[in-house]
DNA sequence: ATATATGCAAAACGTTTGCGGCCGC
DNA sequence: GCGGCCGCAAACGTTTTGCATATAT
């Protein structure tokens, strides 16, 4: 379980295990990681009365990134959110900017694979290249239905 | 020249041309689009002596987004800035993690090309596609040089 | 003449920090 | 017991706002 593995790697970098970081985690696992931000982590976690500061939900949504159980994004609205990392579920995002919903693109509608040849090509010019994203925006479909109909 | 179509921009939907957006204008010109911040842009004009307040620099950068000649960047701290859109030069941003230069990816280190691809593939799931980017992160050949020579 | 744009200062926002006390190891 | 962690409140940097005044049309 994730929780687990939380405890051995905090162990391994010496750091400890705390009731505090094992709530923030366990936020991402039962909310299926929709892209919280610390605010609404902080918020979560009193609306279950579970006893948080907001500065510790702050710290440990960073430590966490650090550990690499969380990746942290930004969808341009002074907000950072964050998703749990999932190797074998590299995807990218589509923002709908009518509802402003994030969609994970996955699989075949993921261009991850053919941006890793990107990478290749980056390295033979002297690039680094540790992590790229794409993200997209336009309307889901759910809007862009709604859109034509209200026409 | 710029300056003319943001006075013809801004004649057509009935906004005012000022002293004040011609010279937030001019800054994105001079300095090549590097990717200002607003408080850059404010800092900038000051140096030159040109009277402009910070409340309408923000109120201007927002503007010329609206009117299609600046894009809105992030990049992970904490400050929106801003790009020249030239439709004719699309590219994409590799970010270094240790110099945190921004360089812009063009041509055939530009994955937008085939990242158009894509956008078809998500219009076929009824996904309309505005716009997407791209961002690489890394450690750039300079950087990159330096460490190794460190060692 | 009118309404839009500006400047100023204050407020708002999300995030970070300093510090005393607490608690995991 | 030690050192890392926590909670609190204050500080921070960026961005937004309210309002009176100036100015483009």
């Amino acid at each position: 379980m994730h929780v687990d593995s939380l405890k051995k790697e905090l162990k391994e970098r010496k750091y400890r295990m705390t009731p505090q970081r094992e709530q923030v985690l366990k936020v991402f696992i039962e909310t299926n990681s929709e892209h919280l931000g610390a605010e609404e982590v902080y918020r979560y976690l009193l609306s279950k009365r579970i006893n948080v500061s907001k500065a510790t939900v702050y710290r440990t949504v960073d430590l966490l990134v650090e550990l690499g159980f969380l990746r942290k994004l930004q969808f341009d609205e002074g907000v950072y959110r964050y998703e749990l990392v999932d190797k074998d579920n590299k995807h990218s995002h589509f923002i709908c900017n009518s509802c402003g919903k994030i969609y994970e693109l996955k699989d075949e509608l993921s261009p991850d694979k053919i941006l890793k040849d990107y990478t290749d090509l980056l390295r033979a010019q002297g690039f680094e290249v540790n992590e790229f994203d794409v993200k997209f925006r336009g309307m889901c479909p759910k809007c862009s239905k709604k859109t034509r109909k209200d026409k």
